[in-house]
DNA sequence: GCATATTTGTCCGTATGTATA
DNA sequence: CTATACATACGGACAAATATG
């Protein structure tokens, strides 16, 4: 439906690397197997919203237009399984995962645990970088009107909040989760009504911080998550 | 190296699904996929330590052993890797993860993060009584002397810890964790000298918790985590 | 309700590149 | 440096389940 987009003009020939830009978070220092890239390619695009939640990987059809075999697909779609973006359903296929509103709490209450547990402490200087050039990113996008960049933007933020927690792991299941957010959000029809109001709580909850009031920076990012998925809940159950 | 164990006795015909008793955490009501089953198995396996850190899952010796073609073993390979439980090296092969001590102590950030929030906070019954219920196997376990079923109702008890956030995503990536946790536990030679002390301290956290002292409780569950992972450092440092 | 077509699930054979003895 | 072993990836085959007329 979104048009043939090849990974690389299938080289015919066996175990070619093309490019493979992206990369997500590949295990160790290795380049990157056909699978995760072909992985990292529909990640990409379900992150968009090019492939909407419900729609079908047929496995022909991804093949011909991936220029990869039946089963680097299958391994590819086992990554992207694991990460809770696709569901399978057996012998029918796998498809975009389709979040209802018990998604949407459960993981508003996986974020309010961690992000305000790793917010609630001390912040590294490092951290804090990272937050304002996510505020900074998502004020420029919002001038621009491009509320996708500005969902990027949040993600981003929030991603940094989760990595003051200092733990690898976490950063790396957070992730998984922030992608499975976007899919979240694209529940809620226009982006602007979603993202706009909490661009400002983001600058605020960053202060907070910077002025090293923790348990208030923690606070006020619990109310900012009731109301996030309140705002999203609503457009579900409205639907 | 363990003997062979073939998965079902490897019907010769495709498409049959044997027994499959362990059922992982299953994605909603399908009956799992050989790949699944596959991923459950070896699993179990690496966890029980039957297979070692640093082993390699040769393809072909494994596809003879459990019956599966290589594509099914390779799928099943994507699987455990994205539960960090093997190890992908490049035109190598898949290995048993080998935690160092940086990963112990992430691990154990993680834990101090989420399961000390979880229980910081009012309890419900039923997360109780799952407690109970794992300090009384770990009571029952040390009694026998059988070391690895204790690790078994420790991981038990602290899943239900988690499981207090009242997030079943939540749930399952802790899950995850603890089955890397118990490639942890292997680092420490005598399984006694780091389960035997942790035993009342269980049922200690458990005590407060029942006269709802959460943040007793959970000042507790830190210290503990502050201890167990110095006893695995030093384990792995003294190597 | 039944016969048929399509798609998934799984296996096998083979070619190629990479690492290692 | 060559040879060997193995991982990577492709393609084709068939059974089984589901969708379709």
């Amino acid at each position: 439906m979104t048009g043939s987009a090849s990974l690389e003009g299938h080289p015919a020939g066996a175990t070619r690397s093309g490019l493979g830009v992206v990369g997500g978070q590949g295990e160790l220092l290795d380049r990157p197997t056909t699978a995760q890239r072909v992985a990292d390619v529909l990640r990409e695009r379900i992150v968009r919203g090019e492939l909407r939640s419900g729609t079908q990987f047929g496995e022909q059809q991804l093949t011909a237009a991936l220029g990869v075999s039946r089963n680097t697909l299958r391994e590819a779609f086992q990554i992207l399984i694991g990460e809770r973006l696709l569901i399978r359903e057996p012998h029918r296929g796998v498809f975009v995962r389709r979040l209802d509103a018990t998604d949407v709490r459960d993981i508003y209450n996986v974020r309010r645990l961690v992000e305000c547990a790793a917010l609630a402490r001390p912040a590294e200087p490092r951290g804090l970088v990272e937050m304002r050039a996510a505020v900074r990113q998502g004020r420029s996008a919002a001038r621009r009107h491009d509320w996708y960049d500005v969902g990027t933007a949040d993600v981003r933020f929030h991603v940094a909040v989760t990595a003051l927690g200092g733990s690898g792991r976490l950063d790396r299941v957070m992730r998984a989760l922030f992608a499975e957010l976007r899919l979240a959000f694209q529940l809620v029809p226009d982006s602007h009504v979603l993202h706009k109001p909490f661009l400002p709580r983001n600058a605020e909850i960053l202060d907070l911080a910077e002025h090293c009031d923790y348990a208030q920076a923690s606070e006020r990012l619990r109310t900012y998550l009731d109301e996030a998925e309140a705002v999203i809940v609503s457009a579900v159950d409205g639907d």
